[in-house]
This record gives C-alpha cells, sequence and structure tokens, in this order.
DNA sequence: TAATGACCTG
DNA sequence: CAGGTCATTA
C-alpha cells in the first residue's frame, strides 16, 4: 500500500508540474494573438460568394466587422486601438490542468483502491461513513444502465466509470424543469438552479464536484487527501470525483450530508449563504463548491484572494451540457446569434469542451436561429396579408406577438430582462422579412440569405456576467 | 477534410 | 431539440 501510495503522489506532483510548466508556456505566448486572429478568422460571414449583392472581399469583412464592432453598444471595454483585446480568455488556461490531475489522480487511486479493496474490503465490509453505508461501486455492473449518448461522445476512458444516473439526483428536486426534450442535455444538481429563489445549498459541493478540483492552491495537504481517499474509496460515498460517479441509489442529497457534517464539520461559510449574498459574481457559490473539501483546511475568509489568484481552481467542469447551460445559451441569444465557437468557450467555462459538446452548442443556436426566423417570416407575412404598406408600420416592442413569442422560447420564465438591443435586431429582421416578401424577392430559393447575412452582423457582445457558470 | 450553417424531419 | 443531409468555406 505504501508503495501505492509513493506512486499516487508521484504521479500528482508529476501531472501537477507538468500542467503548470504547461500554463506557463501558453501564457508566455501569449493568448491574445492568436485568439484574436482566430476570432477574426471566424468572423468571416455566411453566405459570402453567394449570388445576392455580396459585395466587399474578405478584407473589406474584416474591417467592417471591426467597424461594427466599435460602433456596438456594448463593445467600448472590448476595443483596443482598433484591435480586438481578448486577453480575458487566458484565463482559461487552467482548464487543462485540472484534466490532468483529476484524471491521473482517478487512475492512481482507482489502482490504489483496488488493491485496497481486494484485500481489507473484503475481510469486512466496514466502509461506513457516519451513519451511511457505503455502497462500494466499482463501477462496472453500472455502465449499462442507463445508456446515453453523452457517453458515446466522449473517448476519454474515466468515462466508463460515469454512468448517467449519477447525473440524476436532481430529478426530484427540480421536477419543473425538464420542460423538454434534451436527450442529450444531462441534469445538473440543483446548485445553480436559476429559478429556485429560496433554494439552500445541501452538499457541501454538488455531487458531481470534483473534491481535487481545488486546484493548484498551496495549502492542501496531500496526505490528507490520501487519508480520505483511502477511508472511503474512490467511488463509494465520495462519490465526487470528476470521473467517478456517486452511488446510484443516493436517491435522496440528505444522506450525503449527514456524513459529511459527521466527518468534517462545514465551513465558517455556508455554501448556501455565499451563494445568496455574493450572487453578482456568482465566484462564491462555486468557489465554496470547490473549497468545501473534508481534510483540505483552508481559511473561507480568503476566498476572495483565492479565487483571484486561482479563478478557476473553483469551476465546477462539467461532463455534459444541463438545462442550465441550455437555459443560459438561451439568454445568450438576446445578445448573440451567431456565437463563435470561441465565445461559447469562454462563455460555458464549466463546460469541458470536446468536438461533440461544441457541436451541440452551435446546434443550439442553429435550432434557435431557425426559430427565430421561422418565427420573423410567420409575422412579416401576417402583417402583409393583414394589409400593411410601409415598412416602417414594422416595429417589435414587449408588447408584440412576436416578441412574446420569442420570449416565451428564449426566456420562458420570463425572469430575464431583455436587452433593448434584441428588439432593435428583431425589428429590422421583420422589417427585412417585410420587404423582401414585399417585393417578391422569396420566389427566389436561397432569398432568405441576404437577410442572415444582415443579421449575422448585429450580434452585440454577450454581457460578463454570463461569464459566470451559475445561470443568472 | 473539418467546421459551420441552413433546411428538413421526428 | 436532435439527427441527418447538403452546401459552403478554409
Amino acid at each position: 500500500m505504501q508503495k501505492l501510495l509513493r506512486q499516487l503522489q508521484e504521479k500528482f506532483f508529476q501531472v501537477y508540474n507538468l500542467s503548470d510548466s504547461e500554463q506557463e508556456d501558453r501564457e508566455e505566448a501569449g493568448p491574445a494573438n492568436s485568439v484574436e486572429h482566430d476570432n477574426v478568422a471566424r468572423s468571416k460571414e455566411p453566405f459570402e460568394g453567394s449570388d445576392c449583392e455580396l459585395h466587399g472581399d474578405l478584407n473589406n469583412d474584416f474591417e467592417k466587422r471591426l467597424d461594427s464592432v466599435k460602433v456596438g453598444p456594448r463593445d467600448t471595454a472590448k476595443t483596443d486601438n482598433g484591435h480586438l483585446s481578448f486577453h480575458k480568455e487566458g484565463k482559461n488556461l487552467p482548464e487543462t490542468l485540472k484534466y490532468e490531475l483529476s484524471r491521473a489522480v482517478s487512475e492512481s487511486v482507482d489502482l490504489v483502491f483496488k488493491k485496497f479493496s481486494s484485500t481489507v474490503l473484503s475481510q469486512s465490509s466496514q466502509l461506513h461513513v457516519g451513519q451511511t453505508p457505503v455502497h462500494v461501486n466499482t463501477g462496472a455492473e453500472k455502465k449499462t444502465q442507463i445508456p446515453s449518448t453523452q457517453e458515446l461522445s466522449h473517448t476519454e476512458d474515466d468515462v466508463k466509470s460515469r454512468p448517467l444516473e449519477y447525473y440524476e439526483s436532481g430529478e426530484a428536486q427540480m421536477p419543473e424543469d425538464q420542460t423538454e426534450a434534451l436527450s442529450l442535455v444531462v441534469r445538473k444538481p440543483p446548485l445553480s438552479h436559476p429559478s429556485s429563489i429560496n433554494q439552500t445549498v445541501k452538499r457541501p459541493y454538488p455531487l458531481h464536484q470534483a473534491p481535487f478540483q481545488f486546484g493548484y492552491s498551496a495549502p492542501l495537504h496531500e496526505n490528507q487527501i490520501l487519508e480520505h481517499l483511502l477511508k472511503y474509496g474512490p467511488h463509494g460515498n465520495f462519490g465526487s470525483l470528476p470521473c467517478l460517479p456517486p452511488a446510484v441509489d443516493r436517491s435522496s442529497p440528505d444522506s450525503v450530508d449527514l456524513p459529511w457534517d459527521a466527518i468534517t464539520g462545514r465551513p465558517k461559510v455556508s455554501s448556501a449563504q455565499i451563494a445568496h449574498h455574493a450572487r453578482p459574481t456568482a465566484l462564491g457559490q462555486v468557489a465554496m463548491d470547490g473549497l468545501c473539501l473534508p481534510h483540505v483546511k483552508m481559511e473561507c475568509g480568503d476566498l476572495q484572494s483565492l479565487a483571484e489568484r486561482n479563478p478557476y481552481m473553483s469551476l465546477n467542469i462539467q461532463e455534459g451540457l444541463t438545462p442550465n447551460h441550455l437555459k443560459k445559451a438561451k439568454l445568450m441569444f438576446f445578445y448573440t446569434r451567431y456565437p463563435s465557437s470561441n465565445v461559447l468557450k469562454t462563455f460555458f467555462p464549466d463546460v469541458k469542451f470536446n468536438r461533440c459538446i461544441t457541436s451541440q452548442l452551435i446546434k443550439w443556436f442553429s435550432n434557435f436561429r431557425e426559430f427565430y426566423y421561422i418565427q420573423m417570416e410567420k409575422f412579416a407575412r401576417q402583417s402583409i396579408v393583414d394589409g400593411v404598406n410601409n415598412v416602417k408600420d414594422m416595429s417589435v416592442t414587449r408588447d408584440s406577438e412576436l416578441f412574446r413569442a420569442l420570449n416565451m422560447h428564449y426566456n420562458k420564465a420570463n425572469d430575464f430582462q431583455v436587452p433593448d438591443r434584441f428588439l432593435e435586431v428583431a425589428e429590422i429582421t421583420l422589417q427585412e422579412f417585410f420587404t423582401a416578401i414585399s417585393l417578391a424577392k422569396d420566389t427566389d430559393p436561397s432569398w432568405k440569405k441576404a437577410i442572415y447575412k444582415v443579421i449575422c452582423k448585429l450580434d452585440s457582445d454577450v454581457p460578463e456576467e454570463f461569464k459566470s457558470s451559475v445561470c443568472l
């Protein structure tokens, strides 16, 4: 066992240092340049080179894009001597570090635990945490219980031990949440459920939260972690390693609470408190989630500075997209109809991006647009039928039926203040459809392309608040 | 060839 | 909303 432990430690530090140096490298390389370039490159407009009156080559597009950015209402903070600044993107750096850490640790832990369980566990099944018996989940037998497309989307081997029911513990708490068909949307524990104002965060951190995602802050004692791992195993009631789901039969979240309290006692400041009072940054809540790790002694009072030093240590990387992510995406649509994948990555920092996730997010916005344009066309045609002659009569206000339809779709809970800019864009879109149809341009099979080309230039920046992993 | 968007369908 | 298909682009 000691040997294994040593290996675990070595591997731990090995990955730790490796990732650390990687991070430095990337920072030196300066993300601003590459990212900026990439962004500009991506900002090419759709339908370029198609029929229509598509004047302007790529260079013009480049400049036009910059212009549009400059005059955009929310873009002042983003422009820097005519160049787009994306320095903030650098904050994404530690993500890989976390993955490496988590994977290495869980691999090692699995190794240790296998050994451990085959010896000690076989003799006495005394793995108890508090009053709650721990069902040792080898992961194998659970794997096929709920086949999910989610699993298919992952190539990492760690997924093998991460069944889906793991996410469904939140089912009972928020039955109203799942109102749509979300075959690829994974449930998220009620931690950040936006509409439940009086919610109390019951767990020290969400079930899927990784204690090891404390990241790279100094005052952690590896031995304590190892101790905990050995005590409770990587699966069992620990149940929160990023790569290791908790046991299935934990229907009540409270069954987890007691053990935690019994073992460690809660931090001086509860997650609920922070979630309630520090909502603006929302950092407090997530930070607490990352910090409420038993055996990890840390001054909660210094949370602020801690979070500043390691903005991402507290982030709670998601394996899949949750209903909250969907909701957030819909709200983002009020600002951007054509988000680049970079924007998506920026505004979903708690999502572990891969090809599949990116596609799914892009698909979401594609679906959003589809609905949007369908509504526009429908209302434009209806207005024409109703005898509207002047484009100026085509307006979109918050009282408009059109807006109500859109708001119902993207902001069903109606708990978000839709920006005025969206109304403007909607109105422009409606007018574009109106004139196009009025001029019988819709006889052209590709008549909508011209409209799309206009609309895609009207994106505005998504507010910073959306960068929080906690839904608004 | 990979990424992306529109369109259609369930 | 997801799947699939097709077209476009780099």
